[in-house]
DNA sequence: CAAACGTGGAG
DNA sequence: TCTCCAAGTTT
């Protein structure tokens, strides 16, 4: 049994500190990090939470440097081009997240004089900012007292206080826990030590309890339950479809499409193809009547969140009247593809035997 | 509110 | 090979 009560503010208190000076030893230098004592500026918090959402630290870094070299401001991202915006994300996945950060700089830009609002409501209201990012803007570049909840806090604070009911609807007691323990002082700090103690300690599978600064408040660990924590919803299984990517070939010059605005892929370069369904659907939907080969080799597999895709490939040569653009061939990697269609192109290119 | 929305790395 | 999951948001 624990000695602690939660009820105890002179508990909260400590366990805070002791989180806030294990971050202050172990925290993770990253590149969108100020050092310790120094803010960094609010562009360079908001462009790294929204690479973040959903997305890897490792995935993130490089990426993250090469976009705000090339867009450094809110004012610089603002007048950008949309295609290269969308090339430059190419990859990352979550391409409503690219949508919505060019949305989001001219809202900024053209409501709020080139200035990011500090107040997590009005956060709140941009495109691309939820209840997480707009918490986590709000402490981290303005040192406000907002509470912080991504998965990492999930973890952490659902093994803390042996939260047994299932996300995503435990959140609402995680975030009540959440605005209890963070503290008036080094908001912004606080949300990180919790994230990155869940990142590098709280992990999912075989956390590091002997290393951890608030093991002693922990009631999952007090059972050696802690890896029952969170409690998560059960998942459904992932469909299979099919579908069929198109090359069209004209001169060395492959025809590329943009994607609608919306939906999967929504406004991004891509390979023409026709209806993704549960059955091979052949060749639909076809950029022309040209004479159309289904090449022999297997389809390109590709698992996305929700369902998983075998891309049949058709290849022919000559024109065709779909509106798009003639890509050489040799500089495909420049187009921007997003992963799936990056790997059909080289599916094709290495079955055609193309030179470059 | 449940479902849509990507990708790559770890185990 | 396959499942899990990563600084979530939108509809």
């Amino acid at each position: 049994m624990l000695s602690h009560s939660w009820h105890s503010p002179a508990v909260r208190v400590t366990l805070s500190a002791a989180l806030l000076a294990w971050y202050d030893r172990h925290r993770r230098r990253l590149p969108w990090r100020a050092e310790r004592g120094a803010a960094a500026d609010p562009y360079t918090v908001w462009l790294s939470e929204v690479m973040l959402q959903q997305t890897t630290v490792a995935a993130v870094g490089p990426r993250f440097e090469s976009f705000r070299a090339r867009w450094p401001s809110f004012a610089a991202l603002a007048v950008a081009d949309d295609a290269a915006v969308m090339s430059a994300w190419a990859g990352l996945g979550y391409y409503a997240r690219a949508r919505n950060m060019l949305a989001c700089a001219r809202a900024v830009a053209a409501e709020h004089g080139g200035v990011l609002p500090d107040t997590e409501s009005a956060l709140r209201q941009l495109p691309g900012v939820g209840d997480y990012t707009a918490a986590a803007i709000a402490a981290i570049a303005f040192g406000r007292r907002a509470a912080v909840v991504d998965g990492n806090v999930e973890r952490v604070v659902s093994r803390l206080f042996a939260i047994g009911e299932p996300l995503p609807g435990a959140r609402t007691a995680i975030k009540a826990r959440v605005a209890e323990l963070t503290p008036a002082e080094r908001p912004g700090d606080y949300a990180q030590a919790t994230m990155d103690l869940g990142a590098m300690i709280c992990t999912p599978r075989r956390p590091a309890c002997a290393l951890c600064p608030v093991a002693e408040w922990c009631v999952a660990r007090a059972t050696g339950e802690q890896e029952r924590y969170p409690v998560k919803p059960t998942k459904r299984e992932r469909p299979r479809r099919y579908g069929t990517a198109y090359w069209l070939e004209d001169e060395s010059r492959v025809l590329l499409v943009r994607r609608p605005a919306t939906g999967l892929l929504g406004g991004m370069r891509a390979l023409p193809t026709g209806p993704w369904e549960d059955a091979p659907p052949g060749l639909v939907g076809a950029p022309s009547d040209a004479d159309w080969e289904l090449l022999a080799r297997r389809g390109v597999e590709h698992g996305f969140t929700h369902f998983h895709l075998t891309l049949a490939l058709a290849q022919a040569t000559g024109t065709s009247d779909m509106a798009g653009e003639w890509w050489p061939v040799g500089e495909l990697g420049s187009a921007g593809l997003p992963t799936v269609f990056r790997r059909a192109a080289e599916a094709f290119v290495e079955e055609l035997g193309v030179v470059e």
